[in-house]
RNA sequence: GCGACCGUAGCUCAGUUGGUUAGAGCACCAGAUUGUGGAUCUGGGUGUCGCGGGUUCGAUCCCCGUCGGUCGCCCCA
């Protein structure tokens, strides 16, 4: 019964330096990059109303059936921490209205999820999206394809794929669900026992089954889209031309298939080979929720953070260590007086754009000068009250050993000029 | 919701077929002319062996429970 006083809830994350870095850093590649494509950022609240969520995902789905953290506010409204951000999003812009037409925004934030945590699956998640809003055209779809493909690569990503399929139109499911049950009822008793059950809940299920009985029965089914309506196919095939026409390397996978309902359309998944067993680095597709009768059409993505930062850190091993922040200079100080003369110093130095940093308690200059080491500072400036009373100060060099006295504006300046960082003037 | 594995120092881990003072590496702290760091040297173990109960002359080790962690299933980013 100890409630753990250290430790975060199961599956959420204390995230850190020197991590950290590499988070702001593909933060920092995205805010640059989406804008070149029109994308401009939104913020939602992390916490909604119920219904957004379960409107539009789909109430059947595992998503909204077991996975959400809902609960109860004061005044017993249904409220849920959302479990992805498109929902959101197209809430936001459904009100918007006409205006919202052709909008095209991200979102960058936490998720949540009640879920068992594995690898790179927590509770509290993080993901990257992109919201693309119109009517349906395989050329929109090309372009947010294209948009991650150039996200990842602007990360260091080269060792992911990049599977598509179709779900086609709303009126086309119950065709294609009679097609593929004909088709299966055959090998039922050679299906999985999560299989026959999906046999009558989802069969699309089937097809991305693990088991290797199971993918035997799969690769006997037809295409689902041989099922499909003319116009379903025709988009596909016209989403196929228009990246090869882009060289984007896109494997069309027909056994691809998502979890959300509001699919329709294309759809696609990234996957990388760093991830284990939830290898989906992002999923997106086109999709239309129906809000008061009214269809709302848009095509995005969402892209795994934590995945992202495991598949880089596999892809590219040494960019953590290369974000490091400049070496600080260290302020040791020899008696109360420098001590208190070196805090002004050192808010003198930031103020210039030097970073710095000063032991604040009484040690030896021993001890300080360990500290600097420690933290990898390439230079000391040393005051005891011989420098305070000649208005100087040490300059020490640490990486060769080096040291001199100079009037203390001098140091001022050099420091100032280098920044903080290593190398000698 | 189900399953497997794990829990010993700040960190990574060894260890005892059940036996007396529980170990290693790294990290950390201290080394006396009270103004000089790193590499080396000397000294220092910093611990509720996750917690509770059981078996036993004796449990860190065996058993049960519990809490925590990791990975997998389902599903998803």
């Amino acid at each position: 019964m100890d409630t753990p006083l250290f430790q975060p809830i199961p599956g959420m994350v204390d995230l850190t330096a020197p991590e950290v870095l590499l988070w702001q850093h593909l933060e920092e590649q995205a805010r640059q990059l989406l804008p070149l494509y029109g994308f401009s950022e939104i913020r939602t609240p992390a916490l909604e109303y119920t219904p957004v969520f379960t409107r539009s995902l789909g109430e059947t789905t595992d998503v909204v059936q077991k996975e959400m953290y809902t609960f109860a506010d004061r005044g017993g409204r249904s409220l849920t921490l959302r479990p992805e951000g498109t929902a959101g999003v197209i809430r936001y812009a459904a009100g918007q209205g006409a205006a919202a037409e052709g909008a095209r925004l991200y979102y960058l934030g936490p998720m949540f999820r009640c879920e068992r945590p594995q690898a790179g699956r927590k509770r509290q998640f993080h993901q990257l999206g992109v919201e693309s809003f119109g009517e349906p055209n395989p050329a929109a779809d090309v372009e947010v394809i294209a948009l991650q493909q150039h996200l990842f690569q602007s990360w260091g990503l080269h060792a992911f794929t990049i599977d598509i399929n179709t779900r086609g139109l709303p009126e086309d499911r119950p065709a294609v669900t009679a097609g593929l049950a004909a088709a299966a009822r055959p090998h039922l008793d050679a299906l999985c026992a999560d299989c026959r059950r999906r046999f009558d809940t989802n069969i699309f299920r089937l097809l991305d089954c693990k088991q290797a009985a199971c993918r035997q029965v799969v690769d006997t089914l037809p295409d689902p889209a041989s099922f499909m309506s003319a116009p379903s196919r025709v988009y596909l095939a016209e989403v196929v031309r228009l990246l090869q026409g882009l060289n984007l390397p896109v494997r069309v996978n027909p056994r691809l298939v998502r979890g959300l309902d509001y699919y329709i359309h294309t759809v696609w998944e990234i996957r990388h080979p760093a991830l284990g067993a939830q290898d989906a680095l992002s999923g997106g597709g086109r999709y239309r929720v129906t809000l008061d009768t009214k269809p709302f059409d848009g095509v995005g993505f969402a892209a795994g953070l934590e995945r992202a930062v495991m598949a880089v850190q596999h892809d590219q091993p040494d960019r953590l260590a290369a974000l490091q922040p400049p070496r600080p200079v260290w302020l040791v100080a020899l008696g109360p007086a420098a001590r208190e003369a070196n805090l002004r110093l050192a808010q003198e130095l930031r103020q210039g754009g030097c970073a710095c940093g000063l032991d604040l308690g009484d040690r030896s200059l021993k001890a300080q000068l360990r500290a600097a080491n420690r933290v990898g500072a390439a230079w000391a400036v040393l005051r005891g009250d011989r420098e305070l009373a000649a208005g100087t100060a040490t300059l020490k060099n640490l990486q060769d050993g080096t040291q001199v006295e100079l009037p203390l504006a001098d140091v001022v300046t050099k420091l100032n000029a280098v920044k903080g960082r290593g190398t000698t003037s």
